[in-house]
DNA sequence: AAAAAGATGTTACAAAATGTTAACTGTTCC
DNA sequence: GGAACAGTTAACATTTTGTAACATCTTTTT
């Protein structure tokens, strides 16, 4: 996995702490987009996708408590609160809305370093599986074009139903799907009466595009009497 | 995808917050084992792989910062630190051993089932995404890739049945496993009827694919009247 | 200690499920 | 309309799983 510098948004209104916050972050070499509120956060937000974003709690206009709904609605990223009061409402009503984490101002930098690299570190876990572009067994495949390139740069062209079915796998590594399961992921048609056997005919195709052998698979795994499982490793 | 309730281990040698924190988050229907110290909490997270720590700092004995640096060389397990000191110095260095997050009794409940929730989010993620291979006899085991490399580099291709049963002997090692209880895990068909001898031919093939022999069986052991054991070591 | 009873090991086979191939049906694009 | 392609169905081959029969081993009884 080509290691790139993870992107941090921070919404902080007092000039003097975002200035040495943003500065701070950045000298660790991430790479900081500091802002002053709402309004221009929701932009990068949206056209960017951030990996993590530090927020104050008490912002004119937008506050922090309103900025983690709306994100944690719509994205996984991580989010740590900052706030000047130490009070528990507050700080329970941000972690069930689903910050990761509250710090308390004035907070302790290096604390706040640890705990950027921790999250970050879990979140990274959680971008592999949402993100536009996944690495296999030597290919990548592109969710959002539609595109698989193989290790020798050679291209993989898929047909509709055999994306979709790749598209379900790969958001479901690791897990045991249903004849029924794949099926829906492929079909249009409600006729789901006989042929399940249609699903064994594409998982074929899949294998012989991807070079995975029935008898000893490595990406598209039978389980007998149960269905299909995806088990490459993802990077 | 198959829910499962989440697997915590509480480590806290003060009796009272043990209890009522174990008992706090049973109600939320996890799974919660706890300890008093490290010795016996080893024993659980090494048999089983659960899926988020909670330790108090300060334990006798084998303290909750060791533990910590420990559990985070070998796994992406969620950790919680507690601790009765508000300490900057104590808790910095908790964080940047890895643990996730730090707690100052006296803590919230409440905010703490938020940070737990929190946290178990993020590491569900990574949990799928990382491998867990277990080794034993010159085998690699690999769960996720449902396969099974020999000593000399060939692998040993398994069933899923096979593959089941060498699964739930592989998370019970040393245990007796009835032949109820090994049928249960290898059959998904609805026609369990008789046949509990199904078990016995199931790991005759097991132990023929690991070069085991029934007289004198070193990772498939008999327990006569009783069931099957795993008896290899497993690292 | 020998015999009997019970439990496990092994083998062969039958049943069920999957793998594979190829033909068939419907769609899309000229 | 028809050529090219995608998706489906059907038929047969192969693999996996379950069952039964018999052999061997363990435990219990005498």
């Amino acid at each position: 996995m080509t290691v790139i510098a993870a992107h941090i948004v921070v919404i902080e209104d007092d000039p003097v702490t975002r200035t040495a916050l943003g500065g701070y972050l950045e000298t660790f070499g991430y790479r900081v987009t500091t802002c002053a509120g709402a309004e221009a956060a929701e932009k990068v937000l949206a056209q960017e996708s951030p990996d993590l974003l530090i927020v104050d709690i008490n912002l004119t206009g937008k506050d922090g408590l309103e900025i983690t709904r709306e994100q944690r609605a719509r994205s996984e990223i991580g989010i740590i609160l900052l706030s000047g009061r130490t009070d528990d409402v507050d700080r329970i009503v941000g972690l069930e809305l689903g910050a990761d984490d509250y710090v308390c101002k004035p907070f302790n930098r290096r604390e706040l370093l640890a705990r950027v690299k921790n999250l970050l570190r879990r979140t990274a876990a959680m971008r592999q599986l949402t993100r536009r572009v996944v690495h296999f067994a030597g290919f990548s495949f592109d969710t959002a074009a539609r595109h698989v390139a193989g290790q020798d740069g050679q291209d993989v062209q898929l047909t509709r139903a055999e994306y979709e079915m790749l598209r379900t796998f790969v958001l479901n590594p690791g897990v045991v799907l249903s004849r029924d399961r794949l099926l829906a992921s492929i079909t249009h048609r409600q006729n789901a009466s006989g042929g399940t056997r249609t699903v064994d005919v594409m998982v074929k195709r899949l294998r012989a595009k991807f070079g995975d052998d029935s008898k000893v698979p490595r990406i598209f795994g039978t389980s007998h009497g149960e269905g299909y499982v995806f088990t490459a490793q993802l990077s």
